[in-house]
Formats: structure tokens, C-alpha cells, sequence
DNA sequence: TAATTGGGGACCATTTTAGTCCTGTATAAA
DNA sequence: TTTATACAGGACTAAAATGGTCCCCAATTA
């Protein structure tokens, strides 16, 4: 399915919450009631956000959580870091591959290639994108297509 | 992660493996040897493989399976899909979309285009070029960056 | 008929994930 | 200074997904 763990996806709907309001302080419990999900569960998400630097808390009366930076400085390759780790589609995508079976693979490089392509497309999507509700379409088909694996440089 | 299963991984090494010797019909037992993974777990993978319409299967003595279909016309996407079902990043992202927080989710639109994005990316590689051990590389950094969340059209 | 090879599914162990809760600490306002 | 607010950190549990194995059956060929 190559999906996006569910606590991704809170964390996403959590940060375009706060992106539509910038200047506020957003408490958690408030956030949890605007997008309908359990107060610890959207707690929890947000420490993991304040961790991974894409937001800032402050604690106390009248506290609550910002954006670091700007919407359109924040990605999406950020956001799904930030819960699940690198973006990476196999182990050996990531820095250390320390694989065994390299040798018998046969595949190793060019995963790497996909996955070097996805996460290049997930960093080009900003929150401001996910966050904004009436997006521009373009009435024709995109040229992904013509984006060839061997185009793709390691 | 946004990680492949380990299963997917295996599938598209043992694919890879096939599709250097179209010819031939690969015993099960074969390519475990030749991959370096026990057979039961290779063995499961080509029967899901079968099932998407992959791989071709003969029983009996010097059975065994086979390419449904030239590598050039196998995707990554056919690979993934076969073990993990559709490729979708969230669960709205599916046909059905039967999410209950679409209301108050607000990036369903959004997470919808780049999961589209991916899969058409997907869909771009076939098996051909993953099986390929020497893969073009271009020394220019790739276009990806122009391709904007809003020229994906639904 | 015997040997080979895949098909189908049950089954189990382990890991991951989601979700909750508790205790502590910083902050602000009264 | 006190009190209420709100986040920090982490322990803990339940449920689900995953990886892996195994067994018995069906098809094919020599």
C-alpha cells in the first residue's frame, strides 16, 4: 500500500490546522476539537512535531503550539519524517545500508533511484500546499511520465 | 518510513531475477537459491505474484514460473500493488473513501494529488529498468522540482 | 506410477502501531 | 505567591500487521 501510518496523516490535518492560523497559538485540546480526534492522540503527535523542530510550543496559560516557520517552508517529506523516520522505500535506501544481500539484490541502486524520486517530489509539497483548500488544477496531464528512472541522478 | 514491506522488496528482487532470463522457467526452490532468502517465504511471494497476474506458473516437473508479460511492461506499481494492495498514501486516498473525518480533515485533496503523483511516478518504472544493473545515469539534477502539487490533475 | 513442482491456506511469533494515562515542569494571570 | 493552564516525557497496554513456516493437495512430466 506504501501508506502513511495513521499518526502521519493526524500529523499532517494537525498541521495545516495550525498553518491556516499562523499567528495563534493553537493548545492542543483545541486543536484535538477542531479536527475530531482524541486529545492524547493529537498530543502526542505534537510533541513529535516540537521534536522534529517543525513546531514550537510554550507551556502554560495562554501556551499552545506555532509553526517553527513558514507553511511554505515546512514539507511534506518534513512532516513524515518527523513521525515515521527518513523517507525511505527499502532499508538500503537509507544512509547506513548495511543490507546483507546486496550482492544477490540486483536491485539496490535503482530502489534507490524511486525512492531518491519520491522524496525529492514529497519535499517540492509544502504545507502551505496541503493546507490550502481550494488547490489549482491544471487541466493537463502532468509530465511525470517523462521523468525517466535513468534521469533520476544519485 | 513510507518503507516498502520486506515481502514487496523480495517480490521485486525475485521479479528482477526472472526478467534477466525470460526464457526460462524458474523453480521456486532456484530462485531462493539464487537470492539468498528461504524458500517458503520466496515461495509465498510468487504465488501472490501469480495472483496479480505477474508471473505465469506451470506445475510439474520442470515447472515453474515465468513473466506474464514482457518486463518492459511491468511496474513498479504492478510489483507493489501485488503484495500490498493499491498503492495509496492515506486511507481517503483509496477509491472508496469512506474517511469520516473528511469535514474536518481539509488535506484530503491535497494528500490525494501527491499520492497520485507517487503512483504515476510508480507506474513509470517497469521492471525492465530495476532489473537493469547498469542504469543510465544523467549527470543533470532531474526536473522533479518544476513538477508543482498543483499541475497534478485529479 | 513416481518424482517434481506449484496452489492454497492455516498457523504462530514477533514487531509495530495506536492509543491512553500519569507524573512532572514551565508559564501566566489573579 | 498561589493557582490554573498547558506542554514534556515516558510507561504501559491492546490490537493489528508482518514475516515466516508448514502441511496437504493438485497438476504435470518422465
Amino acid at each position: 500500500m506504501l501508506k502513511l501510518s495513521r499518526l502521519t496523516d493526524y500529523a499532517a490535518v494537525v498541521m495545516a490546522q495550525i498553518a491556516r492560523q499562523p499567528q495563534a497559538s493553537h493548545a492542543a485540546a483545541d486543536l484535538a476539537e477542531a479536527v475530531q480526534l482524541p486529545h492524547p492522540t493529537v498530543s502526542k503527535t505534537l510533541k513529535m512535531l516540537v521534536k522534529a523542530d517543525l513546531l514550537t510550543s510554550q507551556r502554560g496559560a495562554q501556551g499552545g503550539y506555532r509553526l517553527a516557520r513558514p507553511a511554505s517552508h515546512i514539507t511534506a517529506a518534513d512532516i513524515i519524517s518527523a513521525i515515521e523516520g527518513p523517507v525511505a522505500m527499502t532499508e538500503c535506501s537509507q544512509a547506513e545500508g548495511d543490507c546483507e544481500l546486496v550482492a544477490t539484490c540486483g536491485v539496490a541502486d535503482n530502489w534507490q533511484r524511486v525512492s531518491l524520486a519520491i522524496r525529492t517530489l514529497l519535499e517540492s509539497v509544502t504545507l502551505a500546499h496541503l493546507a490550502d483548500t481550494t488547490p489549482i488544477k491544471l487541466p493537463v496531464q502532468l509530465p511525470i511520465q517523462s521523468i525517466s528512472l535513468s534521469a533520476v541522478t544519485a
